[in-house]
RNA sequence: CGGGGCGUAGCGCAGCCUGGUAGCGCAUCUGGUUUGGGACCAGAGGGUCGCAAGUUCGAAUCUUGCCGCCCCGACCA
């Protein structure tokens, strides 16, 4: 992509309504509008970043099991009243008429939704077990909406649905959504940590949030520093084979949010050395309520001995527009962005310093077209701005990789690569940088 | 939902108290000089002062109502 054909409006003054960093380098970056109280346009920029989120989601929910599907963001106010929801979510939920006074409503979730899909369409044990998600806009009119895309009222979330036959079955359904949520942040690299919530009408411990850690979250986290040190299962995980003894693995280790955090049980459950005591982000939950919806809405299968019983289901979320904040939460400096390759908007950026210079514009566009041509996402910057402002802006919008092309290096056929995470550059060799840059790029892909 | 604050050019702000021709910095446009870390000179364009009513000869400024947004707290993917 050519800078010049792109839209990229930077600001460089902080808009003063950002208070924390991800909502401050959003807005300048040019990745976010806000059009009202909660409630953003995703530019160019940070709409590429929301669908690399949302693609590494997709993957590892296919890898995973779950099936993808797309409900409406409207639905019918009758279809919440059949779970009772309808008078009891209150003022979050947005409700709306039709032109023919019909109840309606945005969609804040979806399990009544999935739940008459599921009942309409599956009357058997042979039916089991099913995980069927989606990822599609959501709309809570949140009291009092901050910090950008994290606390948004419109947001973006995966939310996946598991039905299984009997509680035990739904257990295997949760475990599977629980590797596939580490792996999901492991990718975007994020360090999640799973931390026990507070559990359904079923009781048990079934229920986990997903923390991020970073500096600036919004709330304090205590945990076993064992767990943030355990291995993400690999990619070829067996979904299928015997996944709870690495859920054991998280979740014998204490981990708590501070609602939830007793300092006793901390101090008696972890040694001293291994407390760690740090700020997170919520990204991720994952439920298993049993019956409640199933009852509630006569949604049951046969077993095999002929009886009717109501159907067994989790619910499972991710916030994907979240993580946008999230990730910049966890990657930044006093310059801008830093963002992990894999949910980077472009894996580089190429400056040219001398726009006009036959050489560098040669020396530019050709390897624009290396680039291009082994895989790589470039961002070329080829507008007339000063040399200044193209590095500040690059930093800003932080792309793992800066190529610089300028007069100076040109004469000893050299381009200086510089990585954004630390700063480090280094001089290549002009007819080597497509190469060495692929490689890096390539390199930072892998895991996946 | 309780408490506080702010709406003046794309962004950041001054002007309001004490009513009298709407300003500054950045950004934008033109010309020139510059050009490896957010340049300089000269000039230009851009504002129903959130909306409405009221007071007044006269309202960005005073009064009332409404709308929008932000912050702290309680609540929450």
């Amino acid at each position: 992509m050519r800078l010049s054909t792109f839209f990229l409006p930077v600001l460089k003054e902080t808009p003063a309504e950002a208070q924390i960093a991800s909502h401050r380098l959003m807005l300048r970056a040019g990745m976010i509008r806000q059009e009202g109280a909660g409630i953003y346009a995703w530019l160019p920029l940070g709409h590429r970043v929301l669908k690399k989120i949302e693609q590494i989601v997709r993957e590892e929910q296919n890898r995973a099991g779950a099936v993808e599907m797309l409900m409406p963001t409207i639905q019918p106010a009758d279809l919440w009243r059949e779970s009772g929801r309808y008078d009891a979510y209150g003022k979050e939920m947005l409700r709306i008429t039709d032109r023919s006074d019909r109840e309606m409503l945005y969609g804040p979730t979806n399990e009544e939704m999935i739940t008459e899909i599921f009942r309409a369409g599956a009357k058997s044990y042979k039916d089991l077990p099913k995980m069927m998600y989606h990822i599609q806009w959501k709309f809570r009119d949140e009291v009092r909406p901050r910090f950008g895309v994290m606390r948004g009222r419109e947001f973006l979330m995966k939310d996946n649905y598991s039905f299984d036959i009997d509680e035990e079955a739904g257990r295997k359904s949760y475990n599977k959504m629980f590797i596939a949520y580490l792996r999901t942040f492991e990718r975007m690299g994020l360090k999640s940590i799973p931390m026990r919530a507070d559990t359904g009408p079923i009781g048990g411990d079934l229920s986990h949030e997903f923390i991020v850690l970073a500096d600036t979250g919004e709330s304090a986290v205590f945990c076993d520093k064992r767990i943030v040190e355990l291995p993400v299962p690999p990619k070829d995980v067996d979904f299928d084979g015997d996944l709870q003894t690495t859920v054991d693995q998280f979740t014998t280790y204490y981990a708590a949010t501070d609602e939830k955090h007793d300092e006793n049980e901390f101090e008696d459950a972890v040694e001293d050395g291994n407390r760690v005591s740090a700020r997170g982000i919520e990204v991720g939950h994952i439920f298993f309520f049993g019956t409640k919806y199933s009852d509630a809405m006569n949604a049951v299968v046969a077993t095999p001995d002929g009886k009717e019983v109501p159907v067994q289901m989790g619910s499972y979320g991710v916030g994907v527009s979240r993580l946008v904040g999230a990730i910049i939460e966890a990657f930044h400096d006093g310059d801008g962005c830093k963002w992990p390759m894999a949910v980077a908007p472009f894996h580089v950026g190429l400056i040219n310093l001398k726009v006009g210079d036959a050489e560098v514009d040669a020396a530019c566009e050709k390897l624009y077209q290396s680039l291009s041509d082994a895989g790589v996402d470039v961002l070329y910057d080829n507008t007339p701005a000063r040399g200044g402002e193209k590095f500040a802006r690059m930093d800003l919008i932080g792309l793992p990789y800066q190529i610089v092309i300028g007069p100076r290096g040109l004469k000893d056929g050299k381009a200086e690569v510089k990585r954004r995470s630390d700063g480090e550059r280094e001089e290549i060799a002009l007819d080597q940088v497509s190469d060495h840059v692929a490689k890096l790029v390539q390199d930072a892909l892998a895991y996946n």
